[in-house]
RNA sequence: GGCCGAGUGGCGGAAUUGGCAGACGCACGGGACUUAAAAUCCCGAGACCUGAAUGGGUCGUGCGGGUUCGAGUCCCGCCUCGGCUACCA
């Protein structure tokens, strides 16, 4: 009678587990193992919980079960992400205030994830929204704000490794003679231009429909991320992070953590190192060029390169004999300079022309080469020839220099442009020797097209582009030295005279880190205003003990409609005071981006009521780093850049032990809508497909255990995967028949089977048992979960028929399922005859011996074709497996008339008859 | 265009260092139980050819080559799909 009863089981065990506490862990035992699982903590939507959500959760929840069956100590928190666009863009259509609204969808986030029967240590749940913790998010951002990077420090941390380059506090900044000669102010400015968190004015993506300003990361195709609303280029003063002076060390300590190769190439792809050299080109009176190089060999290549020279960079030196032209990006500060009075006109059209392009169009034509020659001339510092110099859009003003030498024989792009605009074409690498060069072939027409255009010698023209590795030709005295033999050379050679530098860039920009919202965290920092009201540029910070800086209470929450931020209509009480010494302030009236929170939650998740700093040093080592994190792939730059950039600073200012916050990170795959009957194929989960499944519905059809064992029965936890309600069936049944095996369903109360009895394991039971602990312990520790049910699958298929089925058997399976199906194992446990949880039994070991059969069956091939199987003692020698396969009848008949070449024995595994004839 | 990953039955997916391809599950077919259905239990099953037969044979892991006694797995060249990125000099 008593079937599967879920809805009885799960909440029974859900109040269980809440009232005993069994996944706190109150105090760290010193000396005793510890696991860190963490989730990507969500955030809290309205829509609440998707399947998505659980595939990782449970995952991680199935570590830690199984890691305290294992007798670890366990930390495994949960948390919301709760600051955020959506919240306040609900607030500013129902006027609700989005705290309102983020902590109802916080209490429903809540009692999803707590009917899925997760071991989270609830004590230590927080918002990032909550004073208490953003209180400290501000005092980190203080902590960047007082810290320098000292570039050539070098020293070795408390991880024990040596390292150049630290984050450094600011009173420790050297202040040069000059600027101390200037006084306080001049030295607070000087200050301000070395923090970490620094103000620029700067273009920035100014986005109306949303009302805000966007970074980089938050554009796709030039269109807003969230709502795919076209986003405009503005200049304003933004809050910026210095994440590129950590740019290094972001790759370089990517190399020891556990992270698949493909996260850790997306992360080196995003930051995009290249080495390189910056070149001078004079673009003074050509008269002086000599002269200038005179002075330029004994003053030699200085960081401010002075008003008559172009600096640009350049990953290939090697090329320098071959650059035809420069270019310089629309917003280059040389575009007024360098036009000639004859190319004003087309050039201010050109430059207003390229302002007004949205990223989206700039990415739209982006293959369609566009730009104007500013009739000015730059020297090629090393052969003296006169260049012409243009600008055009495709360079890129905030990489590099700003400016380019093009070498079209050389470039791509840069041959797309001469050849459109009929500059000459230069070959100065010949692949003749090429190393590892590819040779791209450019489509016939458009060689043809270059070619008359030319008017040097026709041993010069190249008909396609060449950017491999090869000789030098055409380059003077260089000619014939291979790419990178030059490429040292020539920059040693510039360095020497002056002209020119090694250098290197970084796709990486720092990070743009204000927004104009009004939910996030505000700034603690306050700007000087002089007599007449004006901020002077000086700022003050609010003290550690001031914090929190407390968002204003506000009627409206409609965005300005400008890039004003939201809080400058704040109340004037919350805007502005006046220090002791008279001194007029305005608050700081950007907040913080949503990433802000997440970049250390998981630090507070280990001293998360702390209210005297934002982690306890000895909590610190005891807990950090994070072993093993799981989320979604769609932070696999952003979210995980962000965070392991403020923890390498906290970390160079000694207020965490280990340079990288997450030592293992697993990324879970997308799970599909259900597959289409027809095509059979897949799509995406989204209301407009009306293919969403909500977890609620699930659980209340099948249960929560059977969901879990579902999501992970789908397939490898990193894969996408498409959903599907008959395999929830399927894991189902499964379920039912692990409840009958071991319980009577036709007795009327809930009792044990008549078969399971205290009996000893015969020697099949026994290979069965040691087989399964040993399958599953291996799987679960490889995250293998899918192959870790299908093992349980076959310990129940093997035993439900069995007219005798050991309890201890029974025992076994019932932990080793624990942490799949932790509601079904604790129900069974204690029907099993236990009082207690079974959160923390000893997991099952299993003896290697009893898994051996005595007898094994061997595949025999002949000519590596299957022939036939015969079954040989466990351990038997090669010769005996040999004769043993050649009496096999089906065997010997393929062997007839042949004669034997060589026979392959694989002791256990096979054997193979090499035949002739 | 660049970087990364993946292609295995009708479907999701398994397969130590190269060693029985298709575990486990879904769907399907047959049977038992039932007045019937559901549920449950048992049996079958990669495709094709062939035999009276318990059988025998051929093909088979995206395509084409190669290495090897032996290739889903390794090498070379392609194709397709997915993710990231996108004028980064």
């Amino acid at each position: 009678m008593p079937r599967y009863d879920f809805k009885r089981i799960e909440p029974k065990w859900q109040a269980y587990w809440k009232q005993n506490e069994t996944f706190k862990v109150e105090s760290f035992e010193p000396g005793r193992e510890k696991l860190y699982a963490l989730d990507m903590f969500p955030y809290p939507s309205g829509s609440g919980l998707h399947v998505g959500h659980p595939e990782g959760y449970t995952a991680t929840d199935i570590v830690c079960r199984y890691s305290r069956n294992q007798g670890k100590q366990v930390l495994h928190p949960m948390g919301w992400d709760a600051f955020g666009l959506p919240a306040e863009e609900y607030a500013i259509k129902t006027q609700t205030h989005p705290a309102v609204t983020t902590y109802k969808n916080i209490d429903e986030f809540r009692r999803q994830l707590q009917m899925l029967g997760f071991s989270y240590d609830w004590s230590r749940e927080f918002a990032t929204t909550d004073e208490d913790y953003y209180r400290w998010t501000q005092w980190i951002f203080l902590e960047l704000f007082d810290t320098w990077y000292d570039a050539a420090c070098e020293w070795t941390g408390p991880d024990g490794k040596q390292r150049t380059g630290r984050g450094r506090p600011i009173s420790e900044l050297p202040i040069p003679d000059n600027v101390q000669a200037d006084g306080e102010e001049a030295v607070r400015r000087y200050q301000d231009s070395k923090r970490l968190a620094y103000q620029h004015e700067a273009p920035v993506n100014w986005c109306p429909a949303l009302g805000t300003v966007l970074a980089n990361e938050e554009i796709i195709n030039g269109k807003s991320e969230r709502g795919d609303h076209p986003v405009e280029r503005f200049p304003l003063r933004q809050w910026m992070l210095r994440i590129t002076s950590y740019a290094d060390r972001l790759i370089n300590e990517l190399d020891d953590l556990n992270w698949s190769e493909s996260i850790k190439d997306m992360q080196r792809n995003w930051i995009g190192r290249s080495t390189g050299a910056e070149v001078d080109f004079f673009v003074g009176d050509a008269a002086e060029f000599e002269s200038w190089k005179t002075w330029r060999s004994e003053a030699g290549f200085s960081d401010d390169p002075g008003d008559d020279v172009l600096r640009v960079y350049t990953t290939r030196p090697d090329t320098l004999f071959g650059a035809t032209y420069m270019v310089i990006a629309p917003e280059h500060s040389f575009v007024e300079k360098l036009t000639t009075p004859e190319q004003k006109a087309a050039v201010s059209a050109y430059v207003k022309q390229s302002s007004l392009k949205s990223d989206l169009d700039r990415t739209d034509l982006a293959k369609d080469k566009s730009g104007v020659f500013t009739g000015s001339y730059a020297i090629n510092p090393v052969n003296g020839e006169k260049v012409p110099v243009w600008i055009a859009d495709y360079v890129l003003v905030s990489y590099g220099t700003g400016a380019i030498m093009a070498v079209p024989a050389h470039d791509e792009r840069d041959w797309e442009f001469a050849v459109k605009f009929d500059i000459p074409i230069v070959t100065v690498v010949s692949p003749a020797n090429a190393e590892d060069g590819t040779r791209r072939r450019k489509d016939a027409k458009e060689a043809e097209a270059a070619e008359p255009l030319s008017d040097l010698a026709a041993s010069r023209e190249p008909t396609e582009v060449f950017s491999g590795k090869g000789v030098a030709v055409n380059s003077g005295k260089y000619d014939g030295i291979p790419t990178d033999e030059f490429k040292a050379k020539i920059a040693a050679e510039l360095e020497a005279a002056g002209l020119g530098s090694e250098a290197v860039n970084f796709k990486l920009r720092d990070w743009l880190f204000s927004r104009q919202r009004y939910w996030g965290e505000p700034f603690p920092i306050w700007h000087e205003l002089d007599a007449d009201g004006n901020e002077t540029g000086l700022m003050r910070v609010d003290a550690a003990d001031e914090l929190p800086v407390v968002l204003p209470e506000m009627e409206k929450f409609k965005p300005t409609g400008t890039p004003e931020p939201m809080l400058s209509t704040a109340p004037e009480s919350w805007l502005f005071k006046t220090t002791e010494d008279g001194t007029k302030l305005k608050r700081e009236t950007n907040t913080m981006p949503q990433w802000a929170g997440s970049c250390w939650y998981y630090l507070r998740f280990a001293d998360p009521k702390n209210s005297d700093c934002f982690l306890d040093p000895e909590v610190e080592k005891n807990w950090l780093p994070v072993d093993l994190y799981v989320g979604g792939a769609e932070h696999a730059v952003l979210h995980l850049l962000y965070a392991r950039f403020w923890h390498k600073v906290l970390f160079d200012r000694g207020h965490v032990s280990t340079c990288e916050p997450f030592h293992k990170l697993v990324n879970q795959g997308m799970i599909l809508g259900e597959a289409d009957s027809e095509t059979g194929k897949a799509e995406k989960m989204s209301k407009s497909r009306g293919n969403v499944i909500n977890p609620d519905d699930v659980v209340k059809d099948y249960g929560a255990d059977a969901l879990r064992l579902y999501e992970m029965f789908m397939g490898p936890l990193e894969q996408v995967k498409p959903w599907s309600m008959k395999g929830v069936e399927g894991v189902y049944r499964f379920l039912a028949r692990v409840w009958r095996m071991i319980t009577d369903e036709d007795a009327d109360e809930i009792r044990l089977h008549p078969s399971v009895q205290e009996a000893e394991l015969n020697e099949d039971q026994e290979r069965v048992v040691h087989k399964t602990i040993k399958a599953v312990t291996e799987d679960i520790e490889k995250l293998s979960f899918n192959t870790a049910i299908s093992r349980m699958m076959e310990f129940t298929n093997e035993f439900s028929p069995q007219a005798v089925r050991p309890k201890s058997a029974m025992e076994t399976l019932t932990i080793l399922l624990s942490p799949f199906a932790p509601h079904m194992a604790e129900e069974l446990w204690q029907l099993l005859g236990h009082d207690n949880t079974l959160t923390f039994e000893p997991w099952p070991t299993f003896d290697e011996s009893k898994i051996a059969e005595a007898e094994v069956e061997i595949p025999v091939q002949v000519n590596g074709k299957l022939k036939a199987k015969v079954k040989v003692p466990a351990g038997a020698d090669n010769a005996t497996i040999e004769e043993a396969a050649k009496q096999n009848s089906t065997v010997a008949g393929n062997l007839e008339g042949k004669t034997i070449v060589k026979v392959v024995v694989v002791p256990g595994r096979l054997v193979n008859f090499v035949v002739k004839g």
